[in-house]
DNA sequence: AGCGTCTTTACGGTTTTCCGTAAGGAAAGG
DNA sequence: CCTTTCCTTACGGAAAACCGTAAAGACGCT
């Protein structure tokens, strides 16, 4: 089992029953931190002290009040934490069910489990811990589609950042100039109107504004 | 103090510090339900029973399971509520912060307290009883700017109506046609441009896929 | 009824989006 | 070296969005 394990998440009153569950599974040690940059210090102090925190459980969302804070969401810590070579396992915690995101987490911050907030969270923490105990990935059943080759349908950083310029507002021919002013192929206007329209047809969008409500529903942009 | 309190959260397994807080304040009865249709019910058998809630904490988002429910939020739950006359007080706690969605909560169903969920919100708790006690209404500080006339610019039911066909992606002939079939007025093609025209500048949009950006981002859609 | 005001609608012109077709260029393979 | 294929770009026309102006209608007031 985990011997020390570090939570990250803001509502620290709601991590009692964390505690107690990974304690009843033998976790020797827990620490809480309600900060990211918090929780990245006990991280990096641990790491220099040899004795380092085999998991992570984090939160994703970080309300920011009066203290100003470097890493300001769960997505950040863990970037920050993969920047160290450590052997520590991550375990997102969260209520977001928008797969494209949880998917990115998987594929780029490359975490080891995802646990869905829900009313039987619990359980699934303690099948998680399990699981990445024998070195696999585990994900909530509720959002498990994240993982569904089928879901992917390739869309590139390329795509997303084209959806943004849009849901700002920008014409497409602003849109070119600014990926020919930062050298981004492609970079056309005729280019980028295909693009769109390709897009438009994966998403069943009838025109760019709806492609952009969609996205944004699916936390893609 | 209030004497009898129902609270609507469909992750029980973190309440056990909210009941522990309502006790340490003097409450004497305390009663979680998972489920809005639980809640429901439970509030409608108090009433009944002539020994009703005085009080209902209620959460805004509930996800759904396998069990099928009718009320699948915590607006529809306090709608349902605010159906029947009692004296019940009503204080949301949640995440929400979307500003928009606060101010309707206050305005449409006549709430009595908002308490943001933050680290400190169990100091924000407490306020909110001892000020709705005070028969004054409750919100917490972060949020607060959901109250102020400034804030509101009157977004009739219209413009949501609206905004809502623009990112379903209808082009502004099929939004009219629906508003004529529907007898909603205006329903011309010229006076739609002129509203959307009105819209774009109250928000600071570009235009139309903007301005749908926006307002989701806003919680108004 | 008559007046002023405000809302709704119509109209026309410009810009942008949408969409099909085709030309130009680069990489891959024979 | 030439062909094939894929990607990027250009062009042009139809549709829709954008924007100003003006006419028509609704409503209250005297």
């Amino acid at each position: 089992m985990f011997k020390k394990v570090l939570i990250a998440e803001d509502l620290g009153w709601n991590t009692k029953r964390i505690e107690q569950q990974l304690a009843e599974m033998g976790v020797e040690e827990t620490v809480i931190a309600e900060y990211c940059d918090d929780a990245h210090l006990k991280f990096l102090k641990a790491l220099q002290d040899d004795s380092p925190f085999d998991l992570l459980i984090a939160d994703l969302s970080f309300k920011q009040d009066h203290r100003e804070q470097k890493l300001k969401s769960g997505e950040e810590l863990i970037a920050a934490l993969r920047e160290h070579p450590s052997t520590i396992k991550i375990i997102v915690f969260s209520m977001e069910e928008r797969l494209q995101r949880i998917r990115r987490l998987f594929e780029k911050q490359h975490i080891n489990g995802y646990v869905f907030k829900s009313r039987k969270s619990l359980d699934d923490l303690k099948k998680a811990l399990q699981t990445i105990l024998r070195e696999e990935r585990y994900i909530s059943p509720q959002v498990a589609a994240a993982l569904d080759k089928q879901q992917s349908l390739e869309i590139e950083d390329y795509d997303i950042e084209l959806m943004q310029y849009l849901a700002k507002g920008y014409p497409n021919k602003e849109i070119s100039k600014h990926f020919k002013e930062r050298k981004i192929s492609p970079s056309g206007i005729s280019s980028i109107e295909k693009r769109l329209n390709k897009l438009r047809i994966q998403f069943k969008a009838k025109n760019a504004t709806h492609l952009v409500a969609i996205v944004k529903d699916l936390g893609l942009i």
